[in-house]
Formats: C-alpha cells, structure tokens, sequence
DNA sequence: TGAATTATACTTGTATTCAAGTCATGATAG
DNA sequence: CTATCATGACTTGAATACAAGTATAATTCA
C-alpha cells in the first residue's frame, strides 16, 4: 500500500480546495474586501499551480466575491450597498416560500419530530457562540437554523441559491456583529420563530422571519460609517 | 494599424465565447441531455485549446448543465424532473415578489411610460413567432417580456437568478413547444397580465403570473413520455 | 475454454511554457 | 523643463506538456 499510515491525502481536486479556501479566507475577511490578489500569490499560499487557482478565481467570479481586471490583477470585491440590499431581497422571498411550502409538514411528516431536536441544538450552539464571542461560530450556527428552517421544503437550488446570496450578507454581518451587540436580539427571535412555527401560526411567522431578515437593512449604514474603505459606489 | 478592414476581432476572452456557445447549445438542445462530451471534442469545434473550454465548463458546473465524470468524460445533464420543479419554484417566487415591488412604480414613475412601450414590442414579437412557428424565437421574445416585467423591481441578481432558473425550464418548454400548440394560450396570458397590471389590481396581477408560471408543471410529464432518454431518476 | 492479468488508448487534472496587454520608469529629443 | 517614446517588470489569457486514473481489448496462464 503507498499510504500505510491512512493519512488520507485530500482526494478533493486543487480546484475545490482552492475554491473553498479562497471563499472562506474572503468571507471571514481575512482577505479584506478591496484588496489586491494575485493568481501566482494565492497558488504559492496554497502550494499549487495557477491552473487550479484560475478555475476557482472563475467559480468566485460568477458569484461576484472576486473582480478580474484584464492583464492587471484581481481585486476582493467590495461591498456593495446595492447588491447587499437586492441579495438580502432574494433571500427574503425565498426564505419566506420555503416556510411556507414547508409550514404545512412541520408537524405531520416525519419531518417534524426530528427537525425539532436539531432545532434545539443549532439555538444552544448559537447561545454558547454568543457567550463566548465567537463570532464566526454564532454565523455558522446562525446558517445552520435557517437551513434547518428550509430543510423541510426540500428544495436543494432554491437552499443554494440561499447560501450564495448569505456570502454577500455575511461579511456586512461578520463587521457588524464585532460587538456582539445584538446576538441576543437574533437569537430571541429565532426562539420566538420557532414557538410561533410549532403553534402553526403560518402568518405570525412570515411576518416574523420577514422582520428578522430585514434588520441588516439598519447595519449596514452603520457599518459603513466605521470601514467605508470596504464599500464601493 | 494593424487591422485596416476593421474587421473586429471578438475582443471577448475565448473562455467567455466557449461558455456562450457550449451553453446555448445545450439549451437549443443541439447537444441533447445525456450526450456524452469531450473537452478535446468541445475545443476542436470551437477552435481553441482545451484552456478556456475548461474554465467554461467549470461555470456550467455550477449551474448543472454538465456533469464531469472524474477521468471518464463528461456528459450533458439529463433532465431531472425534481431539478425542474425546484427551478420553478425559485422563478415563481421570485418574479412574484419583483412584481409586488414594482407593482408600485408601474403607474407612477419613469419606468411606466418607457416599459409599456417596450412590453407591446416584446408582444408583438412573440405574436409573430407564434405565427411563424419559431420555436426559439418564441422563447426568446418570453423571456423578454418576463425581464420588462422585473425591470422595474431594479434588481439584477434577481434577474440573473431567474435567467439561471429558465436555462433548466427551458429544456422542458422547448420540447413542449416543439408543435406550438399552448403558445396562444401563453401570449394571451401575457395580454391579461398587462391590462391587469395597467389597472393597477396587485392581487390579481400576481394570482395571474402564478398560475401562468406553474402551466409548466403539466408540461413535464407530457414531455418525458415523448422523450423519455432525456430524462433522470 | 476461461479467468486473471497486462497493455493500450482513451479521459480529466495539473504544471509549465508562451503570448500579449498594462503600467511605471526613465531616457531622449525638442 | 516638458512631452514623447522606449523599456522592462509585472499581470492575466491561452496553448502545450505531462501526470494519473479508467475502461476496454489483448494476452497469458491454468
């Protein structure tokens, strides 16, 4: 056998490593929104050759986290108040129909009962986050509940268009959320969101989700205001 | 000068035009679901090298019109009925919600005037193709009048959302529209929605665009009766 | 004859090489 | 001193070369 100590060598291709290296390193803003990169940088930091480096730089392109400029070099995108604003839209009417095309199912199906628990353990991981400060944790276990929320609609692109809309979110979040000031906010209104879903109150709970996900409107001018050198327009 | 005739190269990157010409091929259905494909095949009919078909194929990736098949080849993806029912999904919830946010503006502001013009000029071309018997054209003056519709609501990562929703929608439709049986039907659902929209009911408005939207729920399983092999699952 | 094994001809994955555009610098001509 | 034009050191874009996995055909051996 050539590997006999099972150290597993990572069987994903560069391209994927690099894909999801390069997007978290921009999403937790290590690479700062605005900041030049290079394909020959980003491969020697991740010990490859351009080649895969391109393919991921061409995936971040499509979902706009990357800028290329012809024969000069690559730029993190910046925040942009616009496109913040049209993401958080979509996935306000996507979150919103999936709960209600999966209201329906929370308490007959199979799906209820076991979503329940994990409901329960994505809030007490977002608590403990929010106890400790760990800002990137509380996100994480912020995206867990609303997939959760989602998971009984059952519809995968619509989950993924989600995600890809929250990368543009996240980092207005991630700036915002240093405080740690309104986590307990967010947090009472997912419990408040799920009392109101078990008593199948499907309108109560639109207009709650809807006001939940409407409250990064506020942030982001705030935001702004303390690191306006990451914004564009 | 080095090009006399003007005789304009295409200045766009070659990857770009192997994206735009793989994709509209598979859409027209000139590469059918489930054809096997070859990057080698792929950059000798569009005269390049395999380079750019790769990074084009990387971006069809995403948005699962090709399936690669590590070392094996690569395939067009066959169509899922599960696929497409999520598509439409997304679609309807999100043109519904841009008309509701445009429903204002329709009447009042500067778009009005502009569209109302604009949208009797996609009518009228879509008329002519249904007279013409043009499938593609048909399909063409659709989309159109669908992008005027959420032109108002001022939000292009929706539109660009819902243009990658239609590119699995429309596999179906263009197989269903192959004897341009219902496109009467379908134009005169248009009609309806603009006179419904100019008299300014929102309710009505959107109960109309929805169920002009999910017409193609029936569409499928006619569809892959006929053409079974190009089907998953 | 038949099953196991080795070649072989494919494929995609990755690295490397070459081409061509951009920009800053500095020499040069007026 | 100023404006213009080479020059060179960058960049990304694209082509080619090489590595490694897969499936099929050919071959060997029992």
């Amino acid at each position: 056998m050539a590997n006999p100590f099972g150290m597993e060598t990572d069987r994903r291709s560069l391209s994927e490593q690099a894909y999801e290296a390069i997007r978290e390193a921009i999403l937790s803003l290590r690479l700062e929104p605005g900041r030049a990169v290079y394909e020959n940088e980003l491969a020697n930091m991740l010990n490859m050759s351009r080649t895969p480096v391109r393919e991921a730089v061409r995936t971040l392109l499509v979902e706009e986290l990357i800028e290329v400029l012809p024969q000069r070099g690559m730029k993190v995108a910046l925040i942009s108040e616009k496109k913040v604003e049209e993401a958080r839209f979509v996935r306000e009417s996507l979150e919103v129909s999936a709960l209600r095309a999966a209201i329906v199912g929370w308490h007959t199906n199979e799906w209820g009962a076991r979503l329940k628990d994990e409901v329960q353990a994505a809030l007490a991981a977002q608590r403990k986050s929010a106890e400790t400060g760990d800002v990137l944790g509380f996100l994480e276990a912020d995206e867990w509940f609303h997939r959760l929320l989602m998971a009984a609609a059952d519809n995968r692109t619509l989950v993924s268009i989600v995600a890809q809309m929250r990368a543009h979110l996240n980092r207005v979040r991630t700036l915002s959320l240093q405080e740690l000031k309104n986590v307990q906010t967010l947090i009472e209104e997912h419990e408040q969101l799920v009392s109101v879903l078990t008593a199948g109150d499907e309108e109560r709970a639109v207009s709650l989700l809807t006001h939940h996900l409407r409250r990064l409107q506020q942030d982001v001018a705030v935001v702004r205001s303390q690191y306006p050198l990451y914004f564009r327009d």
